[in-house]
DNA sequence: TCACTAAACTAACAAGTGTTAGTTAAAATT
DNA sequence: AATTTTAACTAACACTTGTTAGTTTAGTGA
């Protein structure tokens, strides 16, 4: 019948509460609690707790690097590359609010694939500095160190998640608009 | 002789790996072996390891609370008051670049404490907030939903422990500047 | 020199950790 | 109806956790 999917529940519930109380605090006994069963019972759907976390980070990781290299090799200005990242976050912290959580506290305790995350995540900074860079050059974007344009954006994006929640009222679209008014062009009138 | 700051060093050496691999995942032991001491040792200075974590949130809290207190009582605009909000953080992220780690990622962890956390954070958030809803109703600061302007504001501030060790080559000066015209004047030319 | 203190130590504890083995009951497939 | 599969269970494991008790060692002041 239903596609019965017992371990994507089981990897939801545990981003969920990853995101609460972080991966070193959640015991697999919170875990089957939270859905209902007990703890050995989780062995019948995954393997091990590391592989949770493996897998709610890296699919997320993945997508934020296939997304951002169709947006770097698009054929558009500095400031349609800006926006289009300005969305890429909040659709992926929209759909993720949990796993977010994860890929930015609890990336230090992945193991085998700490690595290949992190080759990931420094991929996709290189990508984000090098449109800046290019802005800069373009004149499209104010002359300052591109490395605090891009720590100051990508700390903004990244936190989406913890806001998103809170804010439901706000469509996505307008999120993304007031967003990239006040990321890009400033809060002074 | 020395003021001989056995607990300070303690309480130093925490941060550090708090910082690194957030609170729950050090043990006692791990701390103990940083400090080349057995964990038993720690116990003639400290009484728990929950009283470490209080120790250094709380502490950065109140400064956030007290600097915030003046800087909204001052009889300045609000361009100003952002600009000193900015440098607020810059100094206390430069001072505190392990402790800022606790205080945004493991304070969920805080226990006797953790009403009282909440509400001096919700307390500077509050100032923060009506800091810039007056800007906006005296035409200082662009017509924007203030809950989006004070997330992305407070997000890029709150991120700043994460950046600041691994640039020390700029200083704090040309960083609160850098720093104020791009939160606040944007990054459009 | 003697007592005191600070700060380390060893040994141990009770509770909690992730995980395995083996079992059972119900549902799905043959 | 018989068989296999799914997904739960109980019981237990070896290890780690924060913490306590009691002891030892080195330095300080009387």
């Amino acid at each position: 019948m239903k596609p019965q999917n017992r371990k994507g529940d089981i990897v939801k519930a545990a981003a969920k509460l990853f995101k609460k109380k972080g991966y070193s605090a959640v015991t697999m006994r919170d875990l089957a609690t939270e859905l209902g069963i007990k703890a050995a019972s989780l062995y019948n759907h995954i393997n091990s707790k590391q592989e949770l976390l493996n897998s709610i980070i890296i699919s997320i990781a993945e997508e934020f690097t296939n997304e951002m290299n169709k947006i770097k090799n698009a054929d558009t200005a500095t400031d349609q590359k800006l926006t289009d990242i300005v969305e890429l976050h909040i659709k992926i912290a929209s759909e993720n609010t949990y796993g977010m959580a994860s890929l930015n506290n609890d990336w230090m305790h992945l193991e085998d694939q700490l690595e290949y995350y992190l080759t990931l995540r420094n991929g996709y900074e290189e990508d984000f500095r090098n449109i800046i860079k290019a802005g800069i050059q373009n004149k499209e974007i104010v002359n300052e160190n591109p490395e605090i344009i891009l720590f100051s954006l990508l700390s903004t994006l990244r936190s989406l998640y913890l806001w998103i929640p809170k804010k439901e009222a706000l469509d996505k679209n307008s999120l993304a608009k007031s967003l990239s008014q006040i990321l890009i062009k400033g809060i002074n009138t």
